[in-house]
DNA sequence: GTGAAAGCGCTAACAG
DNA sequence: CTGTTAGCGCTTTCAC
């Protein structure tokens, strides 16, 4: 391993001179700066980033906790806020939580340990304890895909509501009137949730009344819930469900129970993963631009790291509808 | 931020007893040890990682090179090597390289800067000199997902010959006799490839004429070269992909060729990701043993890291065929 | 058994 | 402009 020393050394001059032109800090005649940037090439130094976090400066490396990298939203979000940080010269520690608030406290701890320069969190965890003492702690939090209402952190998320305002709307208009709902009991499925019953409400339509929430959102679930629903007397024509892991259960369930997705059963889901377009049908499904969420989010970590900038602020992003094949108007029954 | 110094003062003792009860060296009494423990946990101490790297003490860390987070087999990959790593206390740096040695170059030396304890590459790069150089610094290095056959180093791989051999086989014991092969031209394609060719000469059959390579192992690649397969008078009644996303896109030009899968063309993928049992058809495929490579190559790395274990070892692990419903068996032709 | 002191590689005053 | 020096928080001889 070579050292400042051996810099120093080799470039006839003390490490303090060494470090300065490293840092461009104090002043340096530009024939010694020459030099020493020459030895640094040479012998391929590269400052050791642990000795200097030991004084106090930055490591150059973030904490993101997901609730499960093998959940594709969650995997693309990281790819995306990983090509950011390293765009801007920062390692990610990436962690997945399982939703579990143990998890989420053993590995802030863990990563506070490595001195990691800030967290963003996708968490999922309804406890916001831990949240408010890393704030308390001038430690840099950014919150993405989720959103704490009363809370200051910086967050970037897509407005829940209104996405679940549209997918509802794009059914009702669609012709349905009968329209179910899948989601976790979770804030952002809740907000969603508010925003398909404001659509619901305009238009004297109502719940169903067999609405139960689930318990994962993964495809298991999907197919679970769909299956009690279409076993009541006034099933839903259309589901909304609250991810495409949701969505892909509701049709499995659907293909199973004999229905054929759009035209008996019509479903639009929420994210628009890859996954959205592999399945047969394609998925209507509202898109989370989740390419700019990665954006965003390392724009306000780095604000706040290198910038000192402590205001916090609230990305909100719009989601969007796309049509695929999963829709379709309702067909009237004869009865009718 | 509480030091060694703060245990130190509150226990009444000096800051090289407080580390030597933490590190379980030198001769304590047992009074002592108690008391630091419990000053210990009174001020939530926790060690600073840095300091103790700066001693040349391990970081707990480990970098992980993927070629994209994004492709859901090595999110699904990440996802059990993390499970291992966090279980035994270790952190990850997940980087994803594009299989561009650009990208794999720099996220080596930025991890070796901070001091990383030890690289797990599923990178899926072919120039093995940043590897080579790794194992003459002694920095621990495995490899999982990938096989670099002579050079010594710590790998885990399924054996990707036979996997290639098994999916070719069940092809031709449905009855094939034309049998198309999509890969990518990177090294375990290449030997699924081998395997490919294996079965097909004990059965006295040939590669079609028109092979070519895919550019990349993704869905597009996968629906042109079938595209381009299907144009031939000889045309393929089925079809071996080298992973799932091309099985997908080898499904999606049979449908836009008018061909029904698995009827009119049989199409066997390679991973068993998630994604294989959520298109239609699922997919009949060899599956990967991702948990097991997961754990084992995370067994390799503790091995180097903890137990200056250096010599090399290989794990290969048997890939499996799961028959699902992309595959039937051949239908002769009225003209045969 | 315990503590004083040196030093890991680096930065940041402070002198010169 | 450049170098000396004092730490950052920790581990590790080596005396006592």
């Amino acid at each position: 391993m070579v050292t400042i020393y051996d810099v120093a050394k080799t470039a006839g001059v003390s490490i303090a001179t060494v470090s300065k032109v490293l840092n461009n800090t104090g002043r340096i005649s530009e024939k010694t700066r020459k030099k020493v940037l020459c030895v640094v090439k040479n012998l391929d130094y590269q400052p050791n980033i642990m000795a200097s976090a030991l004084m106090g400066k930055k490591t150059k490396t973030i904490g993101l906790l997901i609730p499960d990298l093998a959940n594709p939203f969650f995997s693309e979000l990281a790819r995306n806020i990983e090509d950011s940080a390293q765009e801007l010269g920062y390692s990610l520690f990436i962690c997945s939580t399982d939703y579990l608030s143990e998890k989420e406290h053993k590995y802030i701890s863990l990563l506070r340990q490595k001195n990691v320069d800030g967290f963003i969190l996708a968490s999922g965890f309804e406890d916001l304890q831990k949240v408010e003492d890393l704030i308390k702690e001038d430690i840099p939090v950014s919150i993405v895909a989720r959103d704490f209402p009363m809370f200051p952190v910086n967050t970037v998320a897509v407005d829940d509501f209104i996405g679940g305002y549209q997918a509802t709307s794009y059914l009702i208009n669609l012709g349905h009137e009968n329209i179910g709902i899948i989601a976790r009991d979770v804030w952002s499925n809740r907000e969603r949730f508010r925003g398909y019953k404001q659509a619901l409400e305009e238009n004297n339509l109502k719940v169903p009344s067999y609405f139960e929430y689930a318990e994962e959102s993964n495809i298991i679930w999907g197919k679970r819930i769909t299956n009690k629903y279409l076993k009541h007397d006034h099933a839903p024509t259309a589901i909304f469900a609250c991810n495409d892991l949701l969505t892909i259960g509701a049709i499995q369930a659907a293909k199973e129970n004999g229905l054929i997705v759009p035209e008996q059963l019509s479903v639009v889901g929420f994210d628009d993963t890859a996954i959205a377009t592999i399945v047969d049908p394609p998925l209507t499904t509202i898109a989370q631009p989740i390419q700019v969420m990665g954006r965003e989010v390392m724009k306000l970590m780095i604000d706040m790291i290198e910038n000192q900038k402590m205001d916090k602020i609230r990305v909100t992003l719009m989601p969007e509808l796309v049509e695929r094949k999963s829709t379709a108007k309702i067909k009237r029954e004869v009865t009718s």
